[in-house]
DNA sequence: CTTTCATTGGAACACTATTCCATAGTTGGA
DNA sequence: TCCAACTATGGAATAGTGTTCCAATGAAAG
């Protein structure tokens, strides 16, 4: 009787994928704080109620959209030479997926215990056993892991979120926020005065890979 | 002639302070997403239209809010045997803050480069420092750490608000995540299935403080 | 054909952050 | 003592949100 889904009505039919397509497109077009369901609609030429007939609510939507790029940056793949040049493979492929859809890393960082994050900590998780780390250690190392790279998800997040409020783009955002630093106290803070240099021209692709490299550290110390 | 803030209307005057304590104890009680201007304005006694005129807007005030919750936790000077000891019971102390407020947690992942990360950049890039990490190295370093500790901050935050939302204590939410992964097909999340037991039964304070001791291990092992 | 029912789209609703504004209270000067 | 200024207040009005409701559609089953 019922055939859930695959009735074509029309052409352009409405489905859970479609409207999920068009959240992604739309989150990366506007961010998170202005996708609403009046555009979203409009988008899809249809109304509100058509798409809660797919969708539960805007949670998720949202979270569905987030699996949704996950899910695609983890599909194919991810060898390296060594565990840990794999580990850093796959921990670049998280950071370049939010480099393109930064809403990711907010809504990623919320998303603990979730799938998104399962389909993080699987395969490194994997990588942390070929590692021949005891089993007693497996999650925390593989937890510690996930923690930094979520860490550095959310942070660039908001690193990108606070550029474009402020139509700025990453360099002037730099000197923006170093600025700010070197005119803090140095008495107060001698420390941040003191690397606000270092931030204002540092990588962060590359400091996120130096994190890593701290962790894979510790972690061949402890065997 | 202006003596701003300072005239006192009555006894009960609204101020900038006031109403940032007020939004504080509101947030500890229902979370960030409950947080209203009717239901500030109420506990206060007061209209909506007083509120702004000491707070920019709700992002100002939960801004604000987050700030004084982590200045007033990193307010005390911390010391430790070594550098290392020092900067664990930083964490700790970030953690403690975060198991108080788990709103915290999720304002402070959003707060890059912000007056709230700098107030626990600068005592950990201090104890960094007295590690004797090279001048280049610094901000490298101390960022890690600081991206690990927002990592896990937002984690528990959300962790927090999942198990609230769904009305469980930390064991039974514990429970279903655990059961959760452990329903996942062994073939495609060998991982995940495994580690669910464990995850049953970690303990995050001290995860936590795991994560910690890897970060640590990689630095002394880059000198 | 007719009936059924999944699906649609737009109007209606409850609630939010924010703005407006008339007014009260305070204060420094005349 | 009074008088302007002007800070500060609180409640009403506004614009816009997520979500629900419901009458209408049209494809399939009988």
């Amino acid at each position: 009787m019922r055939k859930t889904g695959n009735s074509k009505r029309r052409q352009g039919s409405l489905t859970r994928e479609s409207i999920v397509d068009a959240a992604i497109k739309l989150l990366d077009e506007v961010g998170e704080g202005r996708l609403t369901f009046q555009v979203l609609s409009k988008r899809l030429s249809t109304g509100p109620g058509a798409i809660y007939w797919h969708v539960e609510n805007k949670d998720d939507l949202i979270a569905a959209a987030c699996d949704t790029v996950v899910a695609a940056a983890m599909s194919s793949s991810i060898v390296g030479e060594t565990p840990q040049e794999t580990i850093k493979r796959i921990a670049l492929r998280v950071f370049d997926m939010i480099d393109v859809h930064p809403w990711v890393g907010s809504v990623l960082s919320r998303s603990a215990g979730q799938m998104p994050m399962v389909r993080l900590l699987e395969p490194i998780g994997q990588q942390v056993q070929a590692l021949g780390v005891q089993q007693e250690k497996l999650w925390v190392t593989a937890s510690a892991l996930i923690s930094y790279v979520f860490g550095v998800a959310g942070q660039n997040a908001a690193n990108a979120r606070l550029a474009k409020e402020n139509d700025l783009d990453r360099t002037d955002y730099l000197d923006k926020v170093s600025t700010a630093w070197s005119q803090l106290d140095p008495l107060e803070y001698p420390f941040s005065t003191g690397v606000a240099q270092q931030f204002r021209i540092h990588d962060d692709r590359e400091d996120f890979l130096g994190g890593i490299d701290l962790i894979l550290g510790g972690v061949s110390q402890q065997r």
